[in-house]
DNA sequence: CTTGCTTCTCCAGTGACTGGAGATTGTAGC
DNA sequence: GCTACAATCTCCAGTCACTGGAGAAGCAAG
């Protein structure tokens, strides 16, 4: 089978190269094989492991669920109730993200619409800030 | 008038002791008098100060901005454009990141969705992360 | 053989805190 | 005055997931 140097390996997966050295080195990618020369090579499933990761993490999920996420994939047999609860916990976390920038949306909108962009005396903007009271819905 | 204690200006202001000091050391909350002990001591306008970051914070404003915010809350004759710029701005991020957010989320609710819970062979979770080509809206 | 590209290791920096160690200061009760 | 105990001091390391630079070494083509 054909080996992988990093560079190509990272152009595949579209994982830059420091961070394919940084998932070797916090134990996320095994560590591969090297040449003669102390180069990496990698087999080409390589390519789509990290891609996997890639994945994950465009989704949000942590290193570590990552981790347990990668683990599982390679165990077919197994149930898949713990990979559901990961993503289920992601889930929930994005929500709360979500909720909180609404939030913080709802507010800012209305400081900038208030806002009749005199001086800063009269900046609802500063005034805002300055008194959260100001604030109805307290809830950040 | 009162000085205040490190720890006193903490409970008034919900800042954590630590955090003060940090603001300190990055020149975000001036460096108040101290006391014969070496004991900062803040005077009353303080408690406001911090207040004001807190309530940029909460609202996610990057340090530097609201190093920006505080300084032109003190210059009342000021135009107010550069403290709505900087709001807008902040805006816009939040919408970005809300849209990021709303993709995660409806990826995941789609491979938990799908998902019949059975074995990781069949587990849409995995499933889906190791082909991002089966997600559609490939837009994270 | 030289040029230029890739890769190597090591280390420091990012943002915004957070917390621990160990020393000192302040205060209240006895 | 003495003794607890609380509050504060400084300094430093750790968090998360990378990112990038320095300086050295390997490798392929002309
Ligand atoms: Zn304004
Ligand atoms: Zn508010
Ligand atoms: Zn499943
Ligand atoms: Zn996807």
């Amino acid at each position: 089978m054909a080996m992988l140097a990093i560079g190509r390996l990272s152009k595949d997966s579209g994982v830059k190269i420091p961070t394919i050295r940084y998932y070797e080195s916090i134990g996320l990618l095994p560590p591969p094989v090297r040449s003669e020369g102390n180069r990496r090579l990698y087999p080409p499933e390589a390519v789509r492991r990290l891609r996997f990761i890639r994945h994950a993490r465009e989704l949000g999920f942590e290193i570590d669920a990552i981790r347990r996420l990668a683990d599982l994939a390679q165990d077919p047999e197994k149930p898949c109730c713990e990979a559901d609860l990961l993503a289920r916990r992601r889930l929930v976390e994005i929500e709360e993200k979500i909720s909180r920038l609404a939030a913080q949306r709802e507010e800012l909108v209305r400081m900038i619409g208030d806002c009749a962009h005199g001086r800063i005396e009269e900046c609802r903007v500063i005034d805002t800030l300055d008194d959260h009271a100001k604030c109805l819905h307290a809830k950040h």
